[in-house]
DNA sequence: AGACTGATATCTACAGCGTAGGTCTACGAA
DNA sequence: TTCGTAGACCTACGCTGTAGATATCAGTCT
């Protein structure tokens, strides 16, 4: 039936892993393989060998490796959980932030599946799961009065700003392995010694990174920046204050700025 | 000696393709291949034949294929130019962010190996030539007069921003093919209907993504919010003004918020 | 009881992959 | 002439994703 012992030399999943195989049980193994050994170790017949079972059997649950991935992404991202009730809006998107970064630092090597594989589908097509915290969010932000649009334009803003720190912040973790920070800067010291003066000489500001106060200044930063363009219709009147973010944007372009194309 | 005809069947890479092999040839024929099927139809058998020779001949220009994807990404970086010398710091951060998304967007498919190659290299082993921007960066913001840690900071936000927003950006590209937009709605037709209302109702607004417009707006949000934190030393006096950037972030945090630790 | 049906699991096989290790050739220096 | 070295090539190994056919099961209908 469900024969090929699970190879109890390398290690595998679950308890005895012999049992029925379900979409579920796949992916989380999945993600436990990614978890440990990164990405690239995935490969169908490892992951089916940890599961006790055939390679070819994967494919009922998934249609191809690819398809696989997805759902490894899409299991880590349903971790993620939006409020669209929450009265005061921005506290709310502070809390996903956190949460997603919480989620990340997790599973760090999933996180480039998390970035990169929403550039390979176009968005009807993507998982499901990976849609529902956007539209938890236009709800959220519906709710609190701003147009589709705007909601949109925000949306957009928070996840670009995540993943532009996860992405910053687990690069810092790869510099910073555990050993002591002079070893640290070791590894800086083989740097050119004439060509990368200032590099070189901030060793110890990057062994100092602290992301999690990071990732804080940045959504003031943007928070803020956001309620200053932005403003929801006040539920009554449908009046608003600074519309439109292309022409704001275009206000305040610097005097002095080279000159570039738009598109 | 460098037989193996370029297999004419095949397509090539550069005009008769049988001459000497260089780490040029090879990384530019690389980049013509990702540029034109992506990143997973390159392969070292498959670049090797588009150059016309052997496979094992591109080992004596990369250690591995990760090197040589390393190579690509140092590549297409290095047509990153950063001015240290501009008195705009704010400006020339403009310009350098304007001119990253130009070379993302020529070459779109390699946005995933910039973003995510860094994970996987610690800071002081990549490739100089995806250093260099930093170091210049640090230098244009010295000359600006701020200190070493606020430089980096400032360089990890706008990267962080680029990388973020062109994340989103060619996301967008995925969704918009460039058929009729009302075909764009099919897709997001199939959606579940009862679940995703919201986004449904955005179709119109998803196909009017203005990348550009939204890099901008990102910018101004990012070098208020950073003027208004960080001010550079005032080349006479060593007064500072928003000194830290963390301090600056716990003070305003929402007073609704969730709790959450820090790290 | 027997036959049929669909889901689940397995087996076999193929074309392609990255690359270790060895060899062949050409050329410049000794 | 001999040697060393650089560049290219060849062979082979173990691995990959997955198409296609086959086996085994549970349940239902006759």
């Amino acid at each position: 039936m469900t024969s090929i012992p699970p190879d109890p030399a390398l290690e595998e999943c679950e308890p005895p892993t012999g049992g029925k195989l379900s979409r579920e049980r796949m992916l989380a193994c999945a993600l436990e393989i990614i978890d440990r050994e990164g990405i690239e170790k995935l490969s169908m017949r490892r992951l089916a060998r940890a599961l006790g079972h055939d390679p070819m059997s994967l494919y009922r649950y998934a249609p191809n490796k690819a398809a696989l991935l997805d759902g490894v992404a899409e299991t880590v991202l349903a971790e993620l959980t939006v409020d669209p009730t929450d009265p005061d809006w921005a506290a709310q998107l502070r809390a996903v932030a956190r949460q997603y970064r919480r989620i990340a630092l997790t599973h760090p090597n999933v996180v480039p599946l998390l970035v990169t594989r929403p550039l390979a589908t176009p968005l009807a097509l993507r998982p499901l799961g990976t849609l529902r915290p956007l539209e938890a969010t236009l709800a959220l932000l519906t709710r609190a009065g701003f147009n589709g649009a705007d909601a949109l334009h925000i949306y957009r803003a928070l996840f670009g700003l995540l993943h532009g720190h996860l992405l910053n912040e687990l690069q810092e973790l790869v510099d910073n392995p555990q050993e002591n920070d002079d070893l640290l800067r070791l590894g800086l010291h083989r740097l050119p010694i004439g060509e990368f003066p200032l590099l070189r000489g901030l060793a110890s500001t990057l062994a100092a990174y602290d992301g999690a106060a990071e990732l804080e200044s940045g959504l003031d930063i943007l928070l803020t920046g956001l309620t200053t363009t932005l403003t929801p219709i006040p539920s009554k009147s449908r009046t608003r204050k600074g519309r439109n973010v292309t022409s704001a944007a275009a206000e305040n372009t610097p005097p002095g700025g080279l000159k570039q194309r738009s598109s």
